[in-house]
DNA sequence: TGAATTTCTGAACAGTGTTCAGTACTCTAG
DNA sequence: CTAGAGTACTGAACACTGTTCAGAAATTCA
């Protein structure tokens, strides 16, 4: 009886595709621009079988961004694992980060550049989704001040507060890379070092 | 025969009526919340009489934002006056940003945390005008690093490369604390402080 | 008063996210 | 092999969006 299995499994084929698809469309035309008939259209189903997997438009985006930031919390893991010195691995983790975020300009935008208020009239589920996308990563950086703290690298202080410091600052990094592309930066290599270089400096 | 200079008038009025409606609204609501609709029925006249007085939607916006970040250039300015030390006035400076920023968050984030590309399909003008906004105030963090700098107050080096790492950076507190209003962040006041303090002292 | 200008509107277009009654299909039980 | 249950899917519709444009209304000028 293995006939429920195989239709469990191409709903699921169903439900992968419109996420793949969907991940797709919003990096080539972004969030905004694609609409569920779009999607539709390249699986080639009606606009209302999407319903049929997902809530609505901003489950497809919540479920993408979950998925994507699996993918920083294993780059983060395989830092770690490294078993470099606290301060080398604080600053590949926060490079890391950034290197991230400038991979995946939409979902990070998404994630971290839209005011939470704009989610009010949305599924709870979703928008604790979308919240607590980066709060495992969050949490890693806490623990890499911790190991530095401990190993005396840096100064005593309280982590919550330096953390949140950092992970701002960090941000600011790479959204102000990606929402102000136009902006004739310096060479992106050198200002992202020199101000890494700055905020692990202002850690001492 | 001031019938000319009257109808001007009048049509002026009906502008500036257009652009506040519209800007209290968007506080209100948030800028995809609030339709060209909404903003007709408030004023009360049709939705296409708003387009007698905006090419389009993105153009009231940019109307907005340029009118609010010449306030940010006035408060900029005030600082500048007072003929404090450098640093301070540096301090002071970043910390108005940030206190703009979290004053008026609907025009923060729509400058600074739209990505350029969702205005691809857009007229140029209002492109530049949108990418003008912030334009003035970068040029005075550059002098006030030059200050400092010619002061002897933080070391040398390249004013383009610290003026665009402290300008991300401040950013993101700023972009940060607006857009991540749900996260359980430290005392604010606090939080700004002890970032601008990492930010400065990495100068030195 | 009549003509010319300007101001304004209503209806329409093409698009959006979303819902739902009803069709088409697949599988199960008799 | 067929009747019926159950699932997968669709087409049409709803209420919205930004925007356009022919034509109505109001105002000014001669």
């Amino acid at each position: 009886m293995g006939v429920a299995e195989r239709r469990a499994r191409e709903k699921d084929d169903l439900r992968k595709k419109i996420l793949d698809t969907a991940a797709d469309l919003f990096i080539e035309q972004g969030y905004e621009n694609v609409s569920m008939r779009k999607i539709a259209d390249r699986i080639e189903y009606a606009p209302s079988t999407i319903y049929l997997h997902f809530r609505d438009k901003v489950d497809i985006v919540a479920n993408l961004c979950a998925a994507t930031f699996g993918e920083l919390d294993r780059r983060l893991q395989e830092i770690l694992d490294l078993g470099l010195a606290p301060l080398e691995t604080l600053h590949r983790s926060l490079r890391a980060y950034i290197d991230f975020g400038l991979d995946h300009p939409s979902h990070y935008v998404f994630v971290f550049c839209t005011p939470t208020s704009m989610f009010k009239d949305m599924e709870q589920s979703s928008g604790e989704q979308i919240y607590g996308c980066g709060m495992g990563s969050f949490g890693r950086l806490k623990n890499g001040l911790t190991a530095c703290m401990a190993a005396g690298v840096i100064r005593e202080g309280d982590v919550e507060l330096l953390a949140q410091s950092t992970w701002l600052m960090v941000h600011g990094i790479t959204a102000g890379l990606i929402c102000q592309a136009e902006f004739p930066f310096v060479d992106k290599e050198m200002l992202i070092e020199h101000s890494l270089g700055r905020l692990i400096g202002s850690l001492r």
